[in-house]
RNA sequence: GGCGGCGUACCCAAGUGGCUAAGGGAGAGGUCUGCAAAACCUCGAUUCGUCGGUUCGAUUCCGACCGCCGCCUCCA
């Protein structure tokens, strides 16, 4: 078994991975809030995540991935007006919060699917797991870090970052955060005035919510009628399903000083126990002028929009691919063109495959540097680069015999080469293509080339690829699935 | 105000205290081909934002500066 190195954003330091029960490794990622349709640069966290995840079964490992689907409880801010994300836009689009929540967590599996992401061995929706997360909240009041107030129960943050000193002593200069290495007090509080009014500190969140008439999706629960707050359905899910202690939890790198800092603290809080071993942050895709792509800076591309525009989702998942996780992703279509491009290329590769034989000794040291580079921290771009020269190198000693070791790479790389081998492999001509391939065969014959180029071109029109072949033959295939 | 990150060729993007600064795309030239396409070969940053410092030696370490970005309020 190979060890994979990564970087834990607990320690910041990279680190060796040594799960807790190997081979098994109990992974928990971040999943979407299902108010929207997930862009480009959430898309870009899954990818890391299926990459993660690909990499540590490239290991030997067994990877448990558990990923929530929120469909309650996120708010848009944490002042009492803050409204639940999921039922804002279900009255926007005049559905029902459950109708909204259905129709958007169908249009993410449908786009992971096209990106060929391993599914997660368990997708839980937070409603569906409402009484976990009451019993998580009862744990923590009954420790002492949580308190009930009117409007709901609230994460005693100054209590927990006090944590063996006093609270006296911690008001005002409590332990910086784990992940965010911030002190509460040196946090800009001046757009947290507007927090409930008996919240004890402007930092604390809530766990519950009561008193919201208006709210449509509520529970009963101990404290009174309400839903949950937005952190809790992490904590309580990732305990259900992977135990108290988890092996590996990733999540995009804007989650490190608030999601992932209120999960450690009421985690930990309810169990007296470390929440996760290691966790892993991926950076931001960003805009081509540099600048993140957001949700609530309004327009931002889905995948929908390559597809429209004829790129393929693959090309995307390559563009991830190679790239570091931990850098920002500048995208661009011009990018995105030269990462189909390397897809192509490997794709075309199935065209002269040698599948039915072994490989040639020499894709070994292909295999090896792949493998040394993706365990060092996940260095996706000098994996890809592996694959690549292997492929030309095949290619340029004309000895085709590495497909045993690609397919091995593409088991992290994702991009469906073996389905494509099938496909190049199965795909027959429909007959009204095949007329037109005869026809160009006689004219090429009668070296008759003026015939022959326009019905290539015609070929060409209906989406077929032409390559002729040194030897007179040629070989007509479907320009790619 | 606090926390964090980035600046490598036209574009995307690795990387290292000193071996030729990966790889890809685009571009130029070539091989092959009836011509294409595909594939392969060759070329391409004397230089890593700027200025200092440490060092025998820095793109890599330190400092300052310039520029860009993220977070501290929902965000992958």
């Amino acid at each position: 078994m190979r060890t994979l190195s990564i970087f834990n954003s607990l320690t910041r330091t990279v680190e060796k991975f040594e799960p807790l029960n190997p081979p098994l490794v109990t992974y928990y990622s971040c999943g979407p809030t299902v108010y929207s349709r997930q862009h480009l640069g959430n898309m870009r966290s899954y990818l890391f995540a299926d990459t993660l995840k690909r990499a540590l079964e490239f290991d030997g490992f067994t990877v448990r991935h558990v990923m929530n689907i929120t469909d309650v409880g996120h708010m848009t801010s944490d002042a009492d007006a803050g409204e639940d994300k999921v039922e804002m836009a279900a009255h926007a689009e005049g559905r029902s919060p459950q109708e909204l929540a259905a129709r958007y967590t169908q249009a993410f599996l449908g786009d992971l699917e096209q990106l060929n992401v391993e599914p997660a061995e368990v997708y839980c929706r937070a409603t569906d797991h409402i009484t976990d997360m009451i019993g998580l909240i009862g744990r923590i009041i009954e420790r002492g870090y949580a308190y009930v107030a009117p409007s709901g129960v609230y994460f005693d943050v100054v209590r927990y970052r006090a944590c063996g000193r006093s609270v006296a002593e911690a008001k005002g200069s409590g332990r910086p955060g784990r992940l965010s290495r911030q002190r509460l007090e040196e946090q800009h509080s001046a757009q947290r005035l507007e927090h409930a009014p008996d919240k004890r500190s402007p930092h604390d969140f809530a766990l519950w919510v009561l008193n919201q008439p208006r709210h449509l999706m509520q529970w009963d629960s101990p404290w009174g009628r309400g839903y949950p707050g937005w952190h809790v359905e992490c904590s309580a899910m990732a305990m259900k399903y992977l135990g108290e202690t988890i092996d590996l939890h990733s999540g995009g790198i804007d989650h490190i000083p608030i999601h992932h800092e209120n999960e450690i603290a009421q985690s930990e809080s309810a169990t007296g126990k470390p929440f996760a071993r290691y966790f892993v942050h991926n950076a931001f895709l960003v805009g081509s002028e540099g600048a993140k792509i957001s949700k609530s800076a309004g327009r931002f591309p889905v995948l929908d929009d390559l597809v429209a525009a004829g790129i393929n989702p693959l090309a995307f998942r390559l563009f991830c691919f190679a790239a570091k996780y931990r850098s920002e992703l500048g995208f661009s279509l011009d990018a995105l063109k030269a990462a189909e491009r390397n897809l192509y290329y490997l794709w075309g590769f199935t065209k002269v495959a040698r599948p039915e034989q072994p490989d040639a000794p020499f894709a070994r040291d292909y295999y090896e540097r792949f493998a040394e580079a993706l365990n060092d921290d996940l260095n996706t771009p000098r994996a890809l680069a592996a694959a690549l020269e292997l492929v030309a190198e095949a290619y340029r000693r004309s000895d085709l015999r590495v497909w045993q070791t690609l397919t091995a790479l593409d088991r992290v790389m994702g991009l469906r080469l073996e389905a494509q081998l099938n496909y190049v492999r199965a795909s027959r001509l429909p007959d009204d293509i095949q007329a037109l391939v005869d026809r160009r065969t006689r004219a090429r014959a009668e070296r008759n080339f003026e015939l022959a180029d326009q019905l290539r071109q015609e070929l060409v029109a209906r989406g077929y690829e032409v390559r002729d072949r040194r030897d007179g033959s040629s070989s007509y295939a479907p320009r790619w699935s």
